[in-house]
DNA sequence: AATATGATAGTCT
DNA sequence: GACTATCATATTG
């Protein structure tokens, strides 16, 4: 790989043009990783971001610099990772919901027990298990530690449709995804093709 | 295959 | 005190 790792600039610019680049990317934490095949779109004007309100002690990293992890834990269970982006002070983020195993499937396998291998990263609390990030990492800048995203080989097809779990702003078709990956967290509702 | 439910704890009102 | 940017398991068809 020849590819060119994605740095601060790369995330500073608007997150509607960052979360459907970050397709193809590859993210590596600790040698173990894949494809980004599934991510979703936050910013603070958006009732479902954590940023909606303004920063508080969890969300302050989202109004940070770009280019730096934002780790929360969902349901009380799980770790979801977002790379910030936007100048500091913007408070928008790309959730990374879902990854193509490709480095380190053995160590995945470890982590999440025994799942088909297209399971191992599909989902944002899959994802950060079988990558093995958790809140420790929350605030880590992407590049210097162990987390390192690279520029990938383009897209030939970009799925849109609505983000998952959440109860507000569902009319923002801001969830992006790989079209054809096996290893997206569930289907895209696709609009018929004939 | 589709739907239902429980687990579990931090964050904000 | 209510609400999650979820997941695994169980149940039903």
């Amino acid at each position: 790989m020849t590819a060119r790792p994605l740095d601060e600039e790369f995330f500073a610019r608007p997150v509607g043009e960052v979360a459907p680049a970050l397709l193809g990317a590859v993210i590596v934490v600790d040698g173990v990783g894949g494809e980004i095949v599934e991510v979703e779109r936050y910013q603070q004007d958006d009732p479902a971001s954590h940023s909606f309100r303004g920063p508080t002690p969890r969300s302050a990293v989202m109004f940070g610099p770009p280019g730096r992890l934002y780790v929360y834990r969902s349901y009380g269970i799980h770790w979801c990772a977002n790379v910030v982006c936007e100048p500091e002070g913007a408070g928008a983020a790309v959730l990374l919901r879902a990854v193509a195993p490709r480095f380190g499937l053995e160590r995945m396998r470890e982590r999440r027990g025994r799942v088909p291998d297209r399971r191992l990263a599909s989902g944002p609390g899959r994802l950060c298990a079988a990558l093995g990030i958790d809140g420790g990492m929350n605030g880590s800048v992407v590049g210097e530690g162990p987390v390192r995203i690279a520029a990938g080989d383009p897209v030939e097809r970009v799925l849109v449709g609505p983000r998952i779990g959440i109860s507000v702003a569902t009319e923002r078709p801001w969830r992006f995804g790989v079209g054809g990956s096996p290893h997206l967290s569930r289907p895209f509702p696709e609009a018929a093709a004939a």
